[in-house]
DNA sequence: TTGAAAGCGCTAACAA
DNA sequence: TTGTTAGCGCTTTCAA
């Protein structure tokens, strides 16, 4: 492994040179960088990103903290960053709560602690106190996705209003008894979610005029399978059954989808359904959904951390920016999972 | 932040011992263990990884390399070797070559070779030589997951068997004529894969005697629309139609089982269907399946890392350990998607 | 625009 | 069992 002195030596310049031309921080005449740059390339060297980090103070490096891996929302958004921060030379590890064991204690306590990061984001995540206190003493950027954290910023949709505007589409269709599939309280994501989202939809029966019945409200675990039960139990009564149904994930949504399927019902005759995600499952199940984006808001935060960092570096630069809540845009998409109250 | 000598200092001894005491390398004293872990926990003292690796050369760090994140196996295999490796006080950082752009090229040219991680494991990707060579050259313990990589220890299913055993379940229940739905040759991913599991279904139909029907054979993209497409074709001739698929992924078999429905025709009456992987949603599906455990194979690769990792430190430890291939296992799981034929 | 040199915060010989 | 000390490979003042 080629050294910064090899490349000095090669180069015919010093170290300092060499770190200044291939970083691009500090002048270096055009002719020195490009020997410098050919040197560098001809003997394959790769700056250490350790001792970069200990002399500089910064990492390139990016935590991201999720509470699960497996589910479609969390993975988009760090694909959305990650392909960000590449981009710009920073790499990404990832910090996964999901085991139930000392995991997230250990990743509080010690592996975001010790300075591997320049920054982080987390995702759907709602932190303890203290969780959050070690976080912000860090003093390093944070952005909090798909969930408000307190005193950082976010980049999150609407909720209530992605939940009103799903609503109302149904309400503009006709129907009048409109179900919603919500989470259940234990439902250990950042709760606030699913609590927003029922708001929305209660506010846009409200303004239609309509009663908001508890009958018609059930909870689930946004899974499929979780939509699939609670639709069951929605459609199964043949009196006074709803005419339409708003999931609070297109997983969920889908099994509703499935589970009217399976009693008989047609979609969107019979029952319209609308979910929330638009969920790469979606298009082929035909469901209209509000589409929130992930990808994009990964690469959002990514931005928001970068720039941040850009910021702190500078002269003047604001050491803590103030925390920003971005609204990341979320769009009705209509397919034929509804229609018309007939 | 509280730095080394800090904690030296309250604890009245030397950096070199806090270090020592605290990494619980070297000989150290119970009694001024003690001390030091007291200072160090009254300091809120966590240890800089980069100075740490700087002066070690270990960096206390995996590298991931996948070629996507949208997926359930890998991202099932990240979380099993995640959950190993954090209780090992290993961070884990993720390469997702997933983007169209540059991303690729510049992991391997530039990320990994900054000397980040101390070894790295890659997840059913293929890698051209150069890339493998590499990757080689670091030196470091390397792991290939759900796929050969050429030199390097792997741990992986048995495609061929796995393949076999699916296809021979269908035949022992009285099937002739025994479909499969495979991938097509653009498909990206170590193309291995869909060659080894047809090879395997083809194997279990000679040895029952059964002819190899080109028809019966169908490209998809391991997609859940991709299996209804092909199903759709292959179940919609009323002539010759076969009265099972083996499907070379859960998520195609899952479309495959919607296809029938869509046709009319009843699973498994009609027509027996079987996947590979066991998704979380197969169970919902009733699909019969081999399941293949990524999340174990993940913590078996970690396994072997931390192992290989644990053997270079040692005096007379093996700096490269022989490649060696370890078997994940995998078990027929029948559900109600199969049943003999009428 | 360049070079010399002082660290960054730890670990690991080596000596005691 | 403990302390002293020389780096690990860079970045960044500071001076030229």
């Amino acid at each position: 492994m080629a050294g910064i002195d090899d490349v000095a030596r090669l180069a015919g310049v010093s170290t300092a040179t060499v770190s200044r031309a291939l970083s691009g921080n500090g002048p270096v005449s055009q002719t020195t960088r490009a020997r410098v740059v050919r040197a560098a390339s001809d003997l394959g060297y790769v700056v250490s990103s350790d001792a970069s980090s200990l002399a500089s103070g910064r990492t390139r490096n990016i935590g991201a903290v999720v509470p699960h891996l497996n589910r479609w929302f969390f993975t988009s958004v760090i694909e959305g960053a990650e392909r960000v921060l590449l981009r710009e030379g920073y790499d990404l590890t990832l910090y996964n709560l999901g085991g139930d064991g000392g995991e997230r204690r250990r990743v509080f306590d010690h592996h975001l602690l010790r300075n591997r990061v320049d920054a982080a984001f987390t995702v759907s995540l709602e932190l303890s106190e203290e969780e959050a206190g070690r976080l912000l003493a860090l003093g390093k950027p944070l952005v909090g996705v798909g969930g408000p954290l307190a005193g950082v910023s976010t980049v999150t949709i609407d909720d209530v209003a992605v939940a009103h505007l799903a609503t109302d589409h149904l309400v503009s269709l006709g129907h009048r008894r409109i179900a919603h599939i919500g989470a259940s309280h234990e439902f250990d994501l950042d709760f606030h979610i699913p609590t927003s989202r029922r708001l929305g939809y209660e506010q846009a029966l409200r303004e239609a005029g309509l009663p908001v019945d508890e009958r018609l409200h059930r909870a689930a675990d946004f899974t499929l399978p979780g939509g699939y039960e609670a639709a069951k139990q929605l459609l199964g009564t043949p009196h006074d059954r709803p005419t339409a149904i708003f999931a609070a994930s297109d997983e969920m949504a889908i099994g509703a989808i499935l589970a009217a399927r399976d009693l008989g019902l047609s979609v969107p005759r019979d029952v319209s359904v609308i979910g929330i995600d638009d969920h790469p499952l979606s298009e082929f199940f035909g469901l209209s959904t509000v589409a929130q984006h992930p990808v994009r808001q990964g690469e959002r935060a990514a931005e928001l951390l970068l720039a941040a960092l850009e910021g702190a570096r500078r002269p003047g630069g604001a050491p803590a920016p103030e925390p920003v809540s971005h609204t990341a845009p979320a769009d009705l998409i209509v397919r034929s999972s509804t229609a018309v109250h007939p």
